[in-house]
DNA sequence: CGATCGGTTGAGTCATCTCAACAGAGGTGG
DNA sequence: CCACCTCTGTTGAGATGACTCAACCGATCG
C-alpha cells in the first residue's frame, strides 16, 4: 500500500476537524489577555475559536515580543505535531474557545478522513508561517502593514473590518512599533487606500492598490 | 479508537522516513545553484540530501529573497503537506540527492510508523521556522548572526565548520545585506567568539558567549 | 596577465526606533 | 455633572542601526 495519502491534500471538502472539535469539544471561556496554553506546555488539546479571537506568541528573555498568527471565530489552533507547544496562547479579548484532548479526538467519517483533515490544518499553518517569514525578511514598513490589513479583510469579509487586536498586537505581529505601525495607518488612510471608523474599525477603499503596495 | 497518535511524536527513534528515501530512492545530482524543483511546483517527491548542501528560496516580483533553510548531509527537505512547494529548492554547490515519489513511498516497519516519522519531520520543520520568525521579526543584526553560527555550529558538529552558502545566502536567510552580514562577523571574530579559516570556515571560541549574543 | 567573482571596508543616507508630549475614550468618585 | 485618572493611540523631534553606493582586495580562471 502506498503512503501517497499522508502528503495528499485535497483543498476541498469540508472541514472535518473542526466538526469533530464542534462535536465532541468543551466550551471554555477566556477573558481578555487571559493565557490559554503556555509556551512549552504540553500539546495536549487542539482548540477552535468560537468566539472573539486569539494570538500566539513568544517573548524573548528581555521582553522582546513576536506574535505569531491571529485566529478568528471558525478556525482552529494549537496544532503543531509534537510533544510541546512552541507559542503560547492568548484571548485578545473575551472569548469562547471549543477545546478537544487530542485522545477523544475521532471522527464521525473515519479516521483517514480525519488525518486528512489534520495534514490539511498543519499546512494551513506552515503556509502562513512561511508567508510571514517573506514579511518580516524582506518587506519594508508600509509594505508590511497593507499586507496586514489586506489579508485581515480578505479573512473577515470585504465591508467593514473589525481589528480586535492592539496597536501593540499588530506591531508585534509585523516587527514594528507602535509608532511606525500608527504612523503608516495615518499614511495610508491619507492615501485613500483604508478609511478607519474609530480605532478598531476599517473598510478597505481600493483593494488592488493595497494588495499591489503589499507587494 | 483514538486519534493520538496522529499528534503523538515521540522525538527518540531512528529516522524511518530517511531510511525509507534511502532504500528506494533514485540517485540524482545537482550542480552549483541548480533548480531541484521551483516555486509552485507540484509537490509530488521527498528529498534527502545525500552530498552537499542545499537552501530553499522565495522571490518577490522585485528581486528580493527570502532563504528559509539550509539543508545538509542526512536531512530531509520538500516536505510540505500539501499539493504545492511554496519555496523553490536549489543546490549551494554540486549536490547528490535522493528523490523519492510520495506515490512509492512504503514502510517496512508498517505505516504507522512511518506516518509518525512524517510527521516528526514535520515538526522539526515547523520549530524551525517558527525560531527564524523570532530572528527575523525581532533580533538586531548582531543577534542574527550570532544565531546564524551557533545553529550551523550546533548543526554541524562542534570542530572546524564548513559553510556551504555564499554571504548573500546568508544575508537572504537573516534579511540582512551581504555588507551588514560581513561587517557584523568581521566583529565577531575581532570579539575572539569565533575565528575564521578562509572565507567559508569557522570555528566556535566561545560557544557559551555566542549563544548568550544569539539572545 | 587581465577579467571576473566573492568578499571586505568605508562614507554617507535613510527608514525605523527611541523618547517624549499630547489627545480622545471610558471609568470612577465626589 | 464634572474633575480626574488610566488606557490606548497619535504625533513630533532627534538618534541610530542597517542600507546604499562605491572602492578595494584576493583568489580563480581563461
Amino acid at each position: 500500500m502506498s503512503l501517497a495519502h499522508a502528503f495528499d491534500n485535497d483543498p476541498t471538502g469540508p472541514d472535518l476537524l473542526a466538526e469533530a472539535v464542534r462535536r465532541q469539544g468543551l466550551r471554555a471561556v477566556f477573558a481578555k489577555n487571559q493565557e490559554i496554553y503556555a509556551q512549552a506546555d504540553a500539546a495536549t488539546c487542539i482548540y477552535l475559536v468560537v468566539s472573539g479571537a486569539v494570538r500566539t506568541v513568544r517573548l524573548m528573555s528581555d521582553g522582546r515580543r513576536q506574535v505569531a498568527e491571529f485566529y478568528y471565530p471558525g478556525e482552529l489552533f494549537g496544532l503543531e505535531p509534537g510533544p510541546g507547544h512552541d507559542f503560547a496562547a492568548e484571548a485578545m479579548c473575551g472569548a469562547q474557545i471549543l477545546v478537544l484532548r487530542r485522545a477523544d479526538l475521532s471522527g464521525a467519517d473515519g479516521d483517514a478522513a480525519l488525518e486528512s483533515a489534520i495534514r490539511r490544518a498543519t499546512r494551513r499553518e506552515l503556509e502562513r508561517v512561511q508567508a510571514h517569514l517573506m514579511l518580516l525578511g524582506r518587506k519594508r514598513a508600509s509594505e508590511r502593514v497593507a499586507s496586514f490589513l489586506s489579508e485581515m479583510a480578505a479573512r473577515r469579509g470585504d465591508g467593514a473590518v473589525e481589528l480586535p487586536m492592539s496597536r501593540q498586537d499588530i506591531a508585534d505581529y509585523l516587527g514594528l512599533t507602535i509608532e511606525t505601525v500608527s504612523r503608516t495607518l495615518t499614511r495610508l488612510q491619507n492615501s485613500n487606500l483604508v478609511e478607519f471608523k474609530g480605532w478598531r474599525q476599517f473598510r478597505v477603499r481600493n483593494h488592488v492598490a493595497l494588495a499591489c503596495l503589499a507587494a
